[in-house]
DNA sequence: TTGAAAGCGCTAACAC
DNA sequence: GTGTTAGCGCTTTCAA
């Protein structure tokens, strides 16, 4: 029904140009406040939207944003929470009146083919700011290829791929509640980030003075039964840990489920958090605190300033790209508190 | 640099008219082969891409395509596994030229609400086709307005929203191997689906006249401590399951790793199915079969059946546009066997 | 088989 | 403040 309703039918029905039309959706102030009104109601009286292609090729801005990722090789999960940013990065760009686009790039692809590809894109979408994902958000090709076009750059960095340390961090939280009895458990799917999370981990005892972590540490992912053991061992003996970090929710389950057959209140005897969400711990007794690197805010935040930059007719597409520092997120859940007293 | 390329230029630097050159990249017959052949020489020279923008103005087509979902209430998991969607997907339109966007209704939004904002997307980004996701699928007065604007539609239907019964199916599978002690245990994330699965797995037990659904049945998600207690309570009796089915990955590798204690062996003792995917699974020992909905290549196929549509020329919005069966896939790991002979 | 003309719906300059 | 004039880069007629 709707379709063909152009400018031109809201400028009549408004009995303006089609010039003023256009500054009312532009949010020009050169407007009087009876043509503004005028031309608001007939284009919700109409059911006007502007069309997004038009716009593009008369204002040279298309509107949109495009994310660059790396397709995961095949069989392999992905390593990024592709639908973290894609509900983030369309909530922002959709509420300003920006479309979002996710591009993957062919995970074995060469560096020239992959610069092709993208070439191709931004030459089709010509999107108004590109942001590339990890682990192409160090590739100065892609980079160049994009600032050399013209166009705005944000590069995301998060978890793993990032300064923020989430093993550091909740190791830091935890001391600072006053435990030094402090376990890790590892669990992540990458054990490169493991080691991250693990040497920041040990950082932090050895700074506080604690050993903790020359005896309550499982430098690789224990399975079901491993982990079972490994919580057994650790909690029954009357020295034992006083605060326990996760990198898996998984192994956070066992451990809990290990402290209640051990008569271990968490969190008053022992407490419990995890360096990976799943709705799993939201609904455990207790439920288990997370501290991880929420994907979806910097992206979210990235696509903002990308969009900013824009509307600010700000034409410095090469100026700043800094990588986003990744943000770490905790999830109070009860399964933190103070250590006891005496251990 | 390369910015600013039209089919201007290269249409000079074959010595061809503009409509030439789009008539060789819109693959028209009526192109001599060397016009062609200039023409195509020009572009890769140039590196021309043209512009989406500019060919869906003109043209009347966006080569665009638009996924709507339901976006998840705060808090809530989402229940569409969006990054196989978008994996699948764009992978299906890039390489036909299109492009993919995602478009996220509000969760609580009332019906109108929600159409109006489909309207104001439809009418902005004029996609070529549109993929209602589910539960969104249902919504008639969406689909309506997506066809009363001439635009084709495709409506995905997913595992638990589907006619495709994985539970039914898993003890399908079971059954033709030999097995009648099949045993259940809930995990869905929602429990209409577990209802569902539960519903099809009976309805094939009392067909092969087992009873097993009588006894080997948990119909609501066991925490850890529960499916350890569940599957010894089962496991351990002379009179046991031969193969289990979980619906969550989790509660399976429980069941695996109960079976170890009880020294039974995965296969030859008991077979293990679980309804949903994890990359745990396929690393345990042995791995565990899966059996599930995948939605990716579903998704996949709606998106090239649009593109078929239009590339045909085929004006033909509102005809079919029956929802997709729900095809299950079944990943068959070493955690399947024959039912032992006598029991 | 090819080219010329005429837009698609909107915005950027300019006038007024 | 408002209208007018040109296009943006491509495809669609229609002629040749």
């Amino acid at each position: 029904m709707g379709r063909g309703i152009t400018i031109e039918d809201v400028a009549r029905a408004a009995a303006v140009s089609r010039q003023t039309v256009s500054r009312v959706i532009n949010h020009s102030p050169r407007v009087s406040p009876e043509a503004r009104a005028r031309v608001e109601e007939a284009i919700t009286a109409l059911g006007w939207v502007p069309s997004l292609a038009a716009r593009s090729m008369a204002g040279g801005r298309s509107r949109m944003l495009l994310a660059v990722f790396q397709g995961p090789a095949s069989g392999t999960p992905l390593a990024l929470p592709l639908d973290q940013l894609l509900l983030a990065g369309t909530a922002v760009c959709n509420a300003q009146g920006y479309r979002l686009l996710f591009e993957q790039l062919a995970p074995g692809i060469t560096a020239a083919a992959g610069t092709a590809q993208l070439a191709a894109t931004l030459g089709a979408a010509e999107p108004d700011g590109v942001i590339l994902l990890p682990p192409l958000d160090s590739r100065s090709d892609l980079g160049a290829l994009i600032e050399g076009r013209g166009i705005a750059r944000e590069s995301l960095a998060i978890a793993g791929h990032a300064p923020a340390n989430a093993g550091e961090a909740a190791a830091q939280h935890l001391a600072g509640l006053g435990h030094r009895q402090i376990a890790f458990i590892a669990g992540a799917a990458d054990p490169a980030v493991s080691q991250f999370n693990l040497a920041g981990y040990r950082r932090v005892l050895a700074a506080k003075g604690s050993r903790a972590h020359g005896h309550f540490v499982a430098e690789t992912p224990p399975d079901l039964g491993a982990a079972l053991e490994l919580a057994r061992s650790w909690l029954a003996p009357t020295i034992r840990p006083t605060a326990i970090i996760t990198e898996s929710a998984a192994t956070a389950l066992v451990v809990l489920h290990v402290a209640a057959t051990l008569k271990l209140a968490v969190p008053r005897d022992l407490s419990l958090v995890a360096l990976e969400d799943s709705p799993a711990l939201g609904s455990s007794r207790p439920p288990i605190a997370v501290l991880h690197a929420p994907a979806g805010a910097p992206f979210a935040a990235a696509c903002k300033r990308l969009i900013a930059r824009k509307e600010a007719r700000g034409e410095s597409p090469s100026a700043e790209h800094a990588a986003l520092p990744a943000t770490l997120e905790l999830i109070e859940r009860a399964s933190l508190a103070r250590a006891p007293r005496a251990i």
